[in-house]
DNA sequence: CGTAGCTTGCTACTCATCGTTACAAAGTCC
DNA sequence: GGACTTTGTAACGATGAGTAGCAAGCTACG
């Protein structure tokens, strides 16, 4: 099992062909060749043909790789197939922008509740759910098992929640507030930083 | 200059530290070792050093690095320091999160303008900004020279605005639909995608 | 004042990874 | 049938990152 693991630049790799996979197929594309993903990725086309040539022959020659069923075959070598339910916190501009989106769950990713403080926001809906009050959280982790959290909450409330997380058995935080968060080792925290993002590709611009 | 271009696991790792240094700035700290921020980005504290020693001797031994000296440091080795102009486009939830939070302020981009087509939306005012119908947008490209832009608009009409973008000149473009955009080799886009990015993670916790 | 404990700066070495080149096999299109 | 495209795969070389180790400089505390 974790012997055979990917190594970190194989599923960093595998995850953005996932994206613009996901994208493409979107658009209505049916099938892609390694060279247009590489277009997008700016990976080399020899290397995506290893990366996937690796752990089967997915794609024909000629044609080029099936979306669909690359999408498949990718998500099974990084085991994430199926269904994550996902908790959300925060239901303001950025809470909301999330939940009626698509972009989590085109990856599989379902938000299973999303929570905020504010009682002008507790009990409207954002799509399909239902905004509840913070303090149920614990009680509806418990029930259902959330091991995923997303932070669209303020940044000095941003630890405390996290805290609670951690408490309810939470393993990974999406972190969209601008907090530096304190987590014990085996929880995983990624934040959101586009502005960064920015400045990495501001710099290979001005070069 | 091209030539001491940096390489791009260097400028993604002080990219990194940036993120790490600017939060923990605003958490108050003045200080910080090169051991607490791998702990915050996974990066060997031997790299950071490395990474950093390699353009002065930024540090004081048994202290640690001065935070804000070293935040201009890495910002001057980019040679992204200064504002930049960024104009918004869409002003959703999204669009308003965005503009209403100090995400891209923080690190020297200034949002100064944001676009909209809805006439519902055009007029009102976001922070200190007033959403300009999208019509507007050629005009004032030409006359404070855009270089970056930013969609937080609906993916079917992104690879539309993209283009209008390319037109005015834009370098630059951070994609926050779902869309496949398709732009000339000298423009960069850069798509903002949670999900992976929680796939990715979700992937190593599973293991 | 002086000693103990950090932390940086720097070097040398090793190993893994990625880009490159090359080419055969299999498919499509005309 | 023939030209063209694209995958799958191998070999090689260059680059990058992890590791270990150590001296120098700074702080803190007696």
């Amino acid at each position: 099992m974790a012997s055979d693991r990917l190594t970190l630049g194989v599923a960093a790799r595998l995850s953005r062909y996932l994206q613009v996979l996901t994208q493409a197929r979107k658009m209505g594309k049916t099938s892609i060749s390694s060279q247009a993903i590489s277009e997008y990725t700016g990976v080399n086309p020899t290397q995506i043909r290893r990366d996937l040539s690796g752990f089967g022959k997915f794609g024909k020659r000629g044609v080029g790789y099936d979306i669909d069923s690359l999408i498949e075959q990718i998500r099974k070598i990084l085991r994430t197939s199926g269904t994550h339910n996902i908790a959300l916190f925060g239901a303001g501009n950025l809470g909301q922008a999330i939940a009626s989106s698509s972009v989590f769950g085109d990856h599989g990713f379902q938000i299973s509740a999303i929570f905020d403080v504010s009682p002008e926001r507790v009990g409207q809906k954002v799509g399909d759910l239902t905004i509840r009050h913070y303090d149920a959280f614990a009680e509806i982790a418990a029930r259902e098992g959330i091991m995923v959290g997303v932070l669209a909450v303020p940044g000095d409330v941003a630890q405390h929640v996290a805290d609670d997380l951690v408490a309810a058995g939470v393993k990974i935080i999406f972190n969209y507030s601008d907090a530096l968060l304190s987590v014990p080792s085996d929880v995983t925290v990624h934040t959101s930083s586009p502005a960064v993002e920015l400045l990495y590709a501001l710099y290979f611009y001005l070069s």
